[in-house]
DNA sequence: CGAAAAACTTAGTATTTAGACT
DNA sequence: AGTCTAAATACTAAGTTTTTCG
């Protein structure tokens, strides 16, 4: 049910300009408040000391932001409970204040326990009541979710603002536990046409502002009271100004790809320039360019966790090596970079690389930094001079794309029409560029969950593993010989050989063991429906009814289904097998691969290589990926080269 | 100019949804 | 029909780059 009506604005002619008017009309709703707090019923107590306590409206809220975080890990954390406490006590009474006066008497318990009831009571509604707010939300969207931008129908990225709450910032932020306060018309910044409707504030409330800048692209913005930043409400990735936008950063990189070895060149030889600031900003270049590290801006001391990128790199975050593991000249990384995600990397550099490090670093404590005399300012500059448009963060969009399209090239075996396996290599080349930039999520946590119910199922993981793995023959021959209880002692003593020799997790093995037993239930599934489906046929040979016409029909439905999940499981196998018995076995299930497909990989590589292949683009792009790069989808064939 | 603010892109995690499994 | 899991989507923090300002 797509609408066949979308606006296909990279069929249009004048795409490419760039006078800095982004549009000539803008119509919207206005952005949608958070909701109304709803006071706690009385039964719900917060204790202080032990004893109930009704607090004031404001406090209330407050204390609820708190309590429905009280599993969390951020509460076992000291600056995240100072910070609450010190920002819900400014908004105390002060009789409130008078008694309340130690975070550790305060007894959350029953609040978060009403949270969680409701959450539970929300998920249990009934079908009907689902729908209904389904509906609800549905029609909200349609309502505040789109704008007219130039006479076309966009969609918005994020029309809701943010609601109040306590402030989670990542790793160590010093703002932790803050209160962030709720979002009023008379913080609302509204911009759009002058001769546009412009948006209403709610009865009795006005606007700090409303101004027509046709040179920016926000719809809706305020200033946020943590970090007294300004937010923006923005249209959608799939709307013209964010393709365009996105279509010119990856002609940029291919542009930088006919520049590289230039600029490669220059900074080899600044390498050993006279000035220091070159040579600093060679080595800079050169580790963004190797190792596609992000520019690194100066932060604020103080203001937020301590994070750094290239020219933030202080003495502290790097190891030299003259020698190791039978290596020359290898630089230890060990840094926390954006959101405080740890790069941790032994990397064999240049000599004169090497040699630069050493100087840069003699007489200078672990907290100074690596790049004095360099920051991203400067080195943009000298970036911009040497190509247009040519800023840091485009080598590692560069870096990333090349890579994609080298791996594909290197990994896809064409003689090979097996569609799974296709999309193995490319999962296998998307992974590449995810290790390059550094990509990580939090291990899923299951797995732990999985050991708990090893016990149980050890008897039929013995079965599987002796009709799956090389291990089968002897497992059936020595099982004939053998008891059962022996038989599990066995099968237990060659997982842990597989274990040690592949220095792999137990889950993970364990894992691919479920997955084999889901592939042989598959398998089985498809014989008895190809049966039945066989029987459905003579049947309606016999009886030329509609009714059996259908019946059989459906029965070839259900083969092709049931293949098509065959297939799937089989990638996932295939892919966890490579995974495990990979070398690098511990951090790859931490490895994201959605960032780099959706902000690095220039989708047309994607697109031309699905087209290569004949592989339906719905198996590389989900339906958000196809609508964002849906310029991409109509505008290359397989003869595409980034 | 250089610092600060504004604008815009990139990022991981939390929540929701879909669909497979029992 | 309910439960479980993985994928999709929502959310908003945290970067980079551009623009403004003193």
């Amino acid at each position: 049910e797509e609408p066949e009506d979308k606006w296909k604005w990279w069929e249009e002619k004048d795409n490419a300009k760039d006078s800095g008017v982004k549009w000539k009309f803008l119509e919207h709703k206005g952005p949608v408040f958070a909701p109304p707090y709803e006071p706690l019923p009385k039964t719900v107590q917060f204790k202080y000391d032990g004893k109930p306590m009704k607090l004031s409206l404001e406090a209330e809220e407050v204390m609820t932001f708190y309590a429905k975080m009280l599993d969390h890990e951020y509460t076992s954390k000291n600056d995240f409970n100072k910070n609450f406490f010190g920002d819900w006590r400014k908004v105390m009474t002060k009789e409130e204040k008078s008694i309340i006066s130690d975070l550790g008497k305060c007894n959350f318990r029953d609040v978060c326990t009403y949270f969680q009831q409701k959450t539970e009571e929300r998920k249990a509604r009934s079908k009907a009541e689902k729908l209904e707010e389904k509906q609800k939300n549905e029609a909200l969207v349609e309502e505040f979710g789109f704008c007219d931008w130039d006479g076309h129908r966009e969609k918005i990225g994020n029309f809701r603002l943010e609601p109040p709450g306590l402030f989670r910032g990542r790793g160590n932020h010093p703002k932790m536990g803050k209160l962030k306060k709720r979002i009023i018309p008379e913080d609302i910044t509204i911009n759009c046409s002058k001769n546009s409707v412009a948006p209403k504030p709610p009865p009795g409330h006005k606007w700090k502002e409303v101004r027509h800048d046709n040179q920016v692209t926000w719809l809706v913005s305020w200033t946020e009271n943590i970090q007294n930043q300004n937010k923006y409400i923005m249209l959608n990735p799939s709307s013209r100004v964010k393709g365009e936008k996105d279509w010119q950063k990856y002609e940029i990189a291919r542009n930088l790809k006919t520049k590289v070895d230039r600029i490669r060149e220059d900074y080899m030889r600044d390498l050993k320039s006279s000035e220091m600031m070159i040579r600093q900003r060679a080595v800079a270049l050169y580790f963004i360019d190797k190792l596609a590290l992000r520019a690194g801006n100066e932060k604020e001391d103080g203001e937020s966790a301590d994070t750094v990128g290239c020219c933030s790199l202080r003495c502290e975050h790097i190891k030299l090596h003259k020698q190791l593991d039978g290596k020359d000249f290898i630089v230890e990384f060990d840094f926390l970079g954006k959101d405080s995600i740890r790069y941790y990397n032994k990397v064999p550099v240049l000599k004169q690389v090497f040699k630069n490090l050493v100087l840069f670093t003699e007489n200078k404590e672990g907290g100074d930094d690596l790049f004095d005399r360099l920051n991203t300012s400067t080195l943009n500059k000298y970036l911009n001079s040497l190509m247009e448009g040519l800023t840091a963060k485009v080598f590692r969009t560069y870096n990333a794309s090349i890579t994609l399209q080298n791996q594909l090239l290197e990994l896809t075996d064409p003689d090979d029409e097996n569609v799974s396996s296709k999309i193995l290599s490319y999962n296998r080349a998307n992974r590449a560029v995810a290790v390059l930039c550094n990509h990580q999520r939090a291990a899923p946590k299951n797995f732990s969950e999985q050991m708990g119910r090893m016990n149980d199922k050890v008897e039929l993981w013995s079965a599987v593993l002796a009709s799956k793995t090389q291990y089968l023959i002897r497992l059936r021959n020595v099982a004939s010989l053998m008891g059962s209880f022996l038989l599990i002692t066995y099968v237990w003593f060659m997982l842990y050989l597989i274990l040690l020799r592949f220095s792999t997790t137990l889950v993970d093995m364990l894992q691919m063991v479920g997955m084999c037993i889901k592939i042989e239930k598959k398998q089985a599934d498809i014989r008895d429906a190809k049966q039945e489906a066989k029987s459905a046929k003579s049947d309606y040979k016999h009886n030329k009814s509609e009714g059996k016409r259908k019946l059989y029909e459906a029965k070839k439905k259900k083969i092709e289904r049931l293949q098509e999940q065959l297939i799937k499981l089989e990638v996932q196998a295939t892919d966890k097998a490579s995974l495990v018995f990979g070398k690098t076995t511990e951090e790859n299930k931490e490895i994201a691969l959605g960032t780099s497909k959706l902000n690095y990989l220039d989708p047309r590589i994607t697109v031309a290589w699905c087209k290569k292949y004949a592989i339906p683009i719905e198996k590389c792009y989900n339906k958000t990926q196809r609508d964002k790069f849906a310029w991409a989808i109509a505008m290359v064939d397989e003869s595409y080269v980034f």
